[in-house]
Parts: structure tokens; sequence; C-alpha cells
DNA sequence: GCGCATAATGTTATGGTATAACATAACAAT
DNA sequence: ATTGTTATGTTATACCATAACATTATGCGC
């Protein structure tokens, strides 16, 4: 069970500086300890990411950046969410076609998501529980070092009421 | 747990003309039950679907059927696919933007898929426990109305030896 | 059957997502 | 400084999906 509500409510919107700092600084010693660069335009596209609440697709991303970097073209964009994917500190959203910043990209894991279909809003989970399930549920079903992807449609709390 | 093996054997292929001739009718039954329009384009399409071991792409079903109807285009096969998925007659895998046939199409029902990332073979699973526990993970997170995308890539037992 | 409403298909155009391929620039280690 | 490597610039294109409007087919009440 997440120690924290897994989706964000109004008063933890207003610290959203504040989260982002902190994941740019996590995202920073990731690197640098892996020995990876964290360039301006890596950084730049995962700020970006952070900076909304709600999941960005690459061509969203891209006129943002343009709007610092005249030349950003397709490319620019998914080179560095490549690079995010790859060392974890963004995911995609498949069903959305878009890219959501990871809240803990220090250890390794599969991510599960809680996507609410009326704010947008995608709130990441790490339930041990459902984690066992499904990969006992793969195994039984024949299938070995399975990769799931897990995305939950549905409606947030604030949007229910 | 499921009584038939997640993935098709070598064995099962062979009979793949029986299995797309029944899946045909079990269709054909429901439109009739539901008192929608089976027309021979949603049809044809359906077929291609099944035809394949593997998901196919809307633009892969669009090539095959040109074959026969020259003057098909996009819209049309789109249209056709979410006829299909409407009535539950075929799924959509997200994370490959392709469609497989449902073999179970008569009980309304949220899927579950594993997918071979070698073969790309694709099973659908019904796993009661995986679902409860989506469920109540869900739940716990606060979303309600939950629909879940679950799709696992892995390796088949035929690809792994 | 006839006329009508509705559903399905035809057709053209365009929007949205992602990558190939090759050129240039920045960096890091000697 | 030279060189191998990684990152970025740039152009073009492939792939995925839908909008919008015209035409045709079907089912139904008469």
């Amino acid at each position: 069970m997440p120690t924290t509500p897994a989706f964000r409510t109004r008063a933890r919107l207003h610290n959203h500086d504040h989260h982002i700092a902190t994941a740019m600084t996590q995202a920073e010693n990731i690197c640098r300890r892996k020995g990876v660069r964290f360039t301006p335009i890596r950084r730049r596209v995962l700020e970006l990411i952070w900076a909304s609440h709600r999941p960005m697709t690459a061509y969203e991303l891209l006129q943002q950046l343009r709007r610092e970097k005249r030349n950003a073209e397709p490319p620019t964009v998914y080179r560095s969410l490549d690079f995010l994917l790859a060392h974890q500190l963004a995911h995609k959203i498949v069903s959305l076609n878009a890219f959501v910043g990871c809240p803990h990209p220090q250890r390794r894991h599969d991510a599960q998501f809680l996507i609410c279909s009326d704010c947008r809003q995608v709130a990441e989970i790490d339930d041990a529980e459902l984690q066992r399930t499904i990969e006992s549920a793969a195994h039984r079903g024949g299938l070995e070092a399975a990769h799931p992807t897990i995305e939950i449609t549905g409606l947030c709390p604030q949007c229910r009421q």
C-alpha cells in the first residue's frame, strides 16, 4: 500500500515547484552515479514533463521546447525521451502516447499507473501484491522474463465530487 | 487458471482454419442476437485478423483488404475495427498499436494479454485473481470505475527453446 | 412497392506519432 | 592536437488515426 495518496491533492499541487526541484536533483545524482550525461536538452525535457500536472505528448513537449530552442525538431525530443525512459527518469503511458516523470527513479521497477479519465492526472503506484500476482499469472500462462504494462483508467477522488 | 494453454502450440496452429470458422460463426450469432449488422467488410476484417497468428496493425489489414477491395481506405478498416472493438469481437493491444481477435466474445470482460516479444504471438488470459487484485489496487489508490489495460511482454514457451 | 430515416460506406484531406539517415558539433582520453 | 565516441542538427519520410462531407444500402411504416 502506498504511504502517500496516489493522486495529488490541491495542497500537493501547490508544492509543485518543490517537487520539480527535487526530481531534477535526484535525476542529476542518478546520472552522475551512472556516469551518463544529463545534458541541457535532456534536463529541460524532464523539467517540462514535471512542470505539467498531466502526461505530456512528445509534440506538446516539442512545442514548449521550441519557445527556448527555435531549431528543436521531433528527433530532439524523442532522443531525450529515449534517454529518460532508458534511465527510468520518465515513463511512457502507452494508452495515451504520453510521458510522465518517475517519482522514484532510484530503484528499477515495473510501474503501474492509475489514470483519471476526467482530469488526466496520472499516479504511479507500486503495489507489491499486484506485482506478484501479475508475475504469477504470466508464469501460469507460460510467459517468462515478463515486463508488464499496467494502466488503469477511471475517476480520481477529486473528479468524483 | 486457464483450462487451455495460453499460447498456441504448433499442433493448435494446424487447426487454425477451424479456429477461424468457429470465431466467425460465433461473431455472426452474437451480432444476430444483438441486432447489429455483420456486414461483408466487417466480417472480412475480422477474418483477416484471425487469419494472422500475430496482432495486425490497421495498415496491415488495409493492405490485405485492398487485394480484394481496390478502393479500401484507412477509414474503411478503422470503422470496421471500431465496430469489432465495440462488440468485443476484437481487442486492441495498445503497446503494439495492433489488433487481435477475441477468443470468448460472449461474455463482456476486461482482457489481459501475454505477448511474446520474439514471435509476437498474443494470448488472452482471463485470470480472476489478477482481475480482483488489480481492482483492489486501483481502489486503494483512489480510482473508481476502473478499466485496466494489462499487457505483459516476455518470452513464450516455444521461443525459449 | 414507395418514401423516408438511419446506418454504412466512399472519398479526400489532414492531423498526430515516431524514426531513418546522414551531417555536424561537443566531449573526454590520450 | 588527434582521435574515437556520444550528442545534436537537419531533412525527409513512415506509420497511426480521424474529420468532414458525399453517396449508397438497408430496414421500416405505410
